[in-house]
DNA sequence: GACAATACCGAAACCGGTTTCGAAATGATT
DNA sequence: AATCATTTCGAAACCGGTTTCGGTATTGTC
């Protein structure tokens, strides 16, 4: 059946029919020694490196993957699992991410293999079906949760991984990670320098580590300025535009509403700022606005939002690095890199007009 | 060295560590009639295949994706090469897709391999080299090009891949589309019914063929209805933001501006809603805007877009299908796929207020 | 010119499966 | 009981590479 082979008369082939044996046929020699040759081993003579290496080009000779990691015992691919999409996915981190993963990834040689979570069964059941195949040699992992059951499972397993995000158990395994904590300390900080005294808090999945982080930084800062934990200022959210809408209804609705919100993520920021035009406050006059993720399309808006804003590119190229090293020597001592993110301000955010300050000497 | 085979009388073994070849051992078989019982072969008495299948649970026995595709002689893996990034990406396309194709493979077995576009070497280069190492089986290309030289480079190797989006050479390959022509002819009624006498229109890149079938699409409607086609009215675009912006300015600066805008994307879209708002136009009293995408963004902005929106997943699942049907049997006729848009009306566009009408019998 | 060292390449095992082929064992038939 | 058809499995080739090992052929040394 697979006499298809090309002639040798005919110099020209269509991509990828040549075998390793056809060239070492050609040659006269075995394949042994020639894919000795390809792969730079010195008990090559030169004359025949040369010749082999000719041979190889003019035929258009490029070794099948699969056999070739077959014989290394290595599959040079990493995986990630999407996670579940959110019904209405609202920023553009995943493709982006996917992206730069990949082409870092490429970089040393390496495929990226994206599976989708099936949404039947448990979260790590992706995982663990690609490392009993063993069709990765490792695992990007995004979205973290602070007990995270992929992340007990690689562990568990020896697997290596780098997570996109800290965990309980972030000793143990390498990560990369934004630091979202110094993040919303700024984005308070710089609420409260404009004279916001009653800031409200829309968070992200409390699964999420970073969203408790985010939540940390904001308290933090709060403290620092004495300004006092109004607990009905803390509303949960989904880190979406929905959960933002009705966060925003609950902090907007209050007696005393905030003159400013500050969102775990753009999208919930949209939907902060989508109820807040249905209730009547003018942003940013009336209301301050401020997002994290820094989309693009952030900056289209009326008013264009203000956000925290980090390097995808960085995180994606970053994780790679931290990965790869880890492959080279499994028994290395993990390592870890935060990242920050910057306020970027667009405009959604300014002084607070009804100027309640009563006491902002500092504390005392 | 691979001495570190799991002793038989454990029964727990860390996941896949237990070879073919340890099974039949253990069974007193050989691995070939181990292969044949797990692969329900005829030949194979149904007790010796129940002890087999029994034994393989227990230890947990997942055959080597990477001996097993070199055996068969596929790679039951699909490539997609991620178009170079937009510096400012504005839609969650390609996430979603990526999502939507990754779990539709799935259902087939096949994974699938997301290829980064490395800026350097022409476009085709990616595909050349995933061909040639023989990574994949098969393509999954999106956002094609009139005259698009991925599909004629793999038309010309003879290559299986399915297009999201027609091309010159579509009566040569499989391909799955939205009806951009009709929806654009819909959104160009939906207008002209409103009032709109002057509509303008911007384009996006000029290279993508689903960029002028929406032109298309815009200028049959206009024909239709009598409208004369005004040149100055129809903008080019990128499908950026900025490029709304430039555009919508060169045409909110005529004499006689539109009272309408169609744009080729969202993205666009709001980028003319930006100018159009900085120029003093008020949305939709003064302006109608329409955009194409139906990102979920859209519903959060001031005022909603109104968009044409289709089903991502359905894009997905369709090209899958189409792709694994060509796989099955690659001599099949070639078939394709259309399917229509839906117009989303969210607000961001309503009659005309400077009521210009002059003669609108229907042509006459 | 004899001998050891080195350069170079062939042979073969191996990675972990699949698949074809033929032989042995079993069962059915007369 | 002998013959033939079936069932069932072992043996071995194969997929397409890599890598170890050992044997010539060549070179270097004195």
């Amino acid at each position: 059946m697979n006499d298809v082979k090309a002639s040798p008369e005919m110099d020209w082939v269509k991509s990828g029919e040549v075998r390793i044996s056809d060239l070492a046929a050609e040659l006269g020699l075995t394949k042994g020694t020639v894919s000795r040759a390809l792969n730079g081993y010195e008990d090559i003579s030169k004359k025949t490196r040369k010749r082999v290496m000719e041979a190889a080009t003019k035929r258009g000779y490029v070794p099948t993957t699969q056999a070739r990691r077959l014989a290394m015992g290595l599959t040079e691919t990493i995986g990630l699992v999407l996670p579940p999409m959110p019904s209405q996915p609202v920023n553009t981190f995943v493709s982006e991410f996917i992206n730069s993963v990949s082409a870092a990834l490429h970089l040393h040689g390496y495929d990226l293999l994206v599976h989708s979570a099936n949404s039947e069964g448990s979260e790590v059941e992706p995982y663990r079906r690609l490392v009993q195949s063993r069709k990765v040699d490792g695992f990007i992992i995004f979205r973290t949760h602070e007990k995270d059951p992929r992340v007990n499972y690689l562990l568990n397993e020896g697997f290596p991984f780098v997570t996109h995000g800290r965990t309980a158990r972030m000793a143990e395994h390498d990560w990369f990670d934004i630091d979202g904590e110094k993040a919303f300390r700024d984005a308070t900080s710089h609420l409260i320098k404009l004279g916001h005294q009653r800031i409200g808090f829309v968070g992200g999945g409390k699964e999420f580590f970073s969203a408790q982080l985010r939540l940390k930084g904001f308290r933090t800062m709060l403290e620092e300025s004495c300004l006092e934990k109004v607990p009905s200022l803390e509303q949960p959210g989904d880190l979406t535009g929905q959960g933002g809408e009705i966060a925003a209804q609950n902090l907007l609705k209050q007696t005393r509403p905030p003159t400013a919100i500050l969102c775990a993520n753009d999208a919930t920021a949209l939907g902060v700022m989508k109820a807040a035009r249905e209730l009547g406050f003018n942003i940013p006059e009336e209301l301050s606005v401020i997002g994290y993720d820094g989309i693009a399309l952030g900056a289209y808006i009326d008013p264009p939002l203000t956000t925290l804003t980090f390097s995808i590119e960085e995180s994606g190229k970053e994780m790679v690095n931290l990965l790869m090293r880890r492959l080279k020597n499994p028994d290395l001592p993990v390592i870890s890199k935060l990242a920050s993110a910057i306020l970027k301000l667009r405009g959604s955010e300014g002084p607070p007009t009804s100027i309640q300050n009563k006491n902002m000497e500092n504390c005392l």
